[in-house]
DNA sequence: CCTATGGATGAGTTAAAATCATCTATAATC
DNA sequence: GATTATAGATGATTTTAACTCATCCATAGG
C-alpha cells in the first residue's frame, strides 16, 4: 500500500495541473515555481513517468498525468471538504432538548454564553425531531438510576411553587388546583408530589391535580391562573428570580429525575465542550 | 480553499484511525509512534479539535475524528489507486494496429524486444475494437499528407513479390494472377499498383488483378499459390527474409501511404517511448 | 505492589523542502 | 531580425519541519 512519494509532491502536482502553470501553483500554495518544479520531477522519478509535456509557457498533462490529477484533485477534495466541515461543526454547537428546559432555562440564559463566548454560534431545537443525531448535544431528563454517572449534569429538586403562602394552602375553603406533570413517556420516574405533600403535612385528597405531559405548560398556566404548580427548581428559577413565582416550601424534595447529556465527557469539540462546561455551571448554580 | 494542515498529519492520522493505534501506524508509516503522536496533537491544535479520545492503551475516534477518518481513507485510498494504476501502466505497453502489421511485422519479431527489455509486458491487439482507448499506442496506416510529420514512422515503399523472375511475368502466355489490396477505408490511398507497372513497362491488363481487404491475405494467398502479390515491402520482409517470397523489382515505389502514431511525440510512459523507437527502428531498416 | 504497555512531552538532530542564482528556450514586441 | 519578457530547468545553499531520543505519566494485569 505505501505509496514511496512525498504528498506535498502530489500536492503541488494537483495545483499545477489545476491551473496548468507551475507559476500559479506555486502562487496558490505560496511557493516559488521552482519548488513545483522540483517536486514534480521528482514525482516523475519515483513513477517513472512523465506527468507533463513542457511546451514553452505552456504546460500540457500526459494520459498518465491526467490520471493522477483527476485522483488527486478529488482525494484532496474529498479531505478538505470534511476539513471544512470540522471547522464549521466546531464553530456551531447543536443542541437539542425539552420544550420546557429549552424555554425556561437555555434560551432565557443563552445571550449570556454569547457574550462570553461571541465566536459560538449555538443552535437549539426541541421536540423530539432531530434527537440524537451525529453532532449534537441532547440534553435529557432521565431516571438518575439508569443514566451513566459521568453523564449527569444534576439530580432535579421539586417544589411547589404559587404566589401564596404554605399557610393559606392548608386553610383554603376550596380545593386548591395543583399543576403537575405526568409524562408522555410512561418510564421516566413520576413526580414526587405525594412525598412532598406528605413532609409537608398535606394531603393529596384536599387538592385537585391537574396534569400536563410538559412540565412547561404546567408552570404557564399556574402563573396565568395564579395558581399552584408541582414542578422542578431548574424550571421555575427564572420566573422565581422575575418574581412570578415563589417556592411554597423553602426546601425543595429531591426526584429520581436528572438532566443529563450521552456521552458528556467523550467525544465533543472544543466549542461543545465549553458549551456543556456552561450548561453544567447554570444547571447547578 | 488551503487549510494549512500538514498533509504527513493527515496521513498519519488516517493510519492512526484505521488501527486505532498509534503504535500500529507508526509500524505501517515506518515512524515512531512519537511522531504519530506530534503530528496528531498538532492536527488537532490546527483544528481546534480533538479527534480521539485517549484512554489508557486505546484510542477512540470523536465524531469529528471519525468524519476526517472516512475522508481521508476514502481520498487517500483514490489517489493510491491511480498511482498503482500508473505504476502498472508503466509496465506494461499496450498497442493496437491492423492484422496484418501485427501478423507480419510486430509479433514476429517481438520476442527480440522481449529479450531486450524482459521487464516490458506488451499487450498486441488488432482489430477495430479497443483502438485508440487511453494509454494504447495505435500504430496506424494512414496518408501522408493527412499525417502529422511528427507522427509518421516511415513512407511505405511497395513492389511486387513472387517466386519468378521479372521476365517470366512479360512472357507469361496466361494472364498471371496479382494480389493487390483494396482498402475497406475507402479514404486510405490505393496501392500505387498501376505506377509500378508503367515504371516496369508492363499493362494492368496483362494480368489479373485480385483484391482482398488487407494485405496479409494478399501475401499468404500469393504464397500459397506461388503467385504474385503487390505489397508494402514493410509486410514482405520477413518472408523475404525466410526465402517464401522475392521482390521483383530491385527497387521498390514510394507510396502516399505510411505507419503513424498519433501523437507519437508526446505524453508517453517511459516504457512506451521505449517501444516506440524500437518500433520506429524495425520499421525504417 | 510491581511490571509492562501505550501514549504525552520537550529538546535535539537530521533530512527534506524551499529558495537563490543562473541558465535555456521561445513567444511577443519593436 | 534583434530584443525583451516569460515560463520553466538546474544545482548549490539555506531554512524549515519532521523525526527521534530520553523521560514521564497513567493504568491494566499479573
Amino acid at each position: 500500500m505505501a505509496l514511496h512519494v512525498s504528498l506535498q509532491a502530489l500536492r503541488a502536482f494537483e495545483a499545477a495541473a489545476r491551473h496548468s502553470s507551475f507559476k500559479h501553483a506555486a502562487e496558490e500554495l505560496a511557493l516559488t515555481p521552482t519548488a513545483i518544479s522540483h517536486h514534480i520531477s521528482k514525482l516523475e522519478d519515483r513513477l517513472n513517468v512523465s506527468l507533463f509535456i513542457r511546451q514553452t509557457r505552456k504546460i500540457v498533462l500526459t494520459d498518465a498525468g491526467r490520471l493522477l490529477a483527476t485522483a488527486t484533485t478529488e482525494g484532496f477534495t474529498q479531505i478538505e471538504t470534511a476539513l471544512a466541515s470540522i471547522r464549521q461543526l466546531n464553530e456551531v454547537v447543536r443542541v437539542t432538548t425539552t420544550s420546557s428546559f429549552a424555554a425556561q432555562v437555555l434560551l432565557p440564559e443563552l445571550y449570556m454564553f454569547n457574550q462570553h463566548y461571541p465566536d459560538i454560534v449555538v443552535q437549539i431545537a426541541s421536540g423530539e425531531l432531530m434527537d440524537s443525531q451525529p453532532h449534537t448535544i441532547p440534553i435529557r431528563l432521565g431516571n438518575i438510576k439508569e443514566v451513566q454517572a459521568g453523564d449527569r449534569l444534576n439530580v432535579e429538586h421539586y417544589n411547589l411553587f404559587g404566589h401564596q403562602s404554605l399557610e393559606s394552602l392548608r386553610t383554603s375553603d376550596t380545593r386548591p388546583v395543583i399543576y403537575s406533570t405526568r409524562w408522555k413517556n410512561p418510564a421516566l420516574c413520576k413526580p414526587p408530589l405525594e412525598a412532598w405533600l406528605a413532609e409537608n403535612g398535606l394531603n393529596k385528597a384536599d387538592f385537585k391535580i391537574r396534569e400536563f405531559d410538559q412540565e412547561l405548560f404546567c408552570v404557564q398556566q399556574a402563573v396565568a391562573e395564579q395558581a399552584w404548580v408541582f414542578c422542578s427548581e431548574t424550571l421555575t428559577r427564572r420566573l422565581c428570580a422575575m418574581g412570578q413565582l415563589r417556592p411554597i416550601s423553602s426546601t425543595g424534595i429531591a426526584s429520581e429525575l436528572c438532566y443529563y447529556i450521552p456521552g458528556k465527557t467523550r467525544s465533543q469539540t472544543d466549542n461543545a465542550k465549553k458549551f456543556i462546561a456552561w450548561v453544567q455551571e447554570l444547571i447547578l448554580s
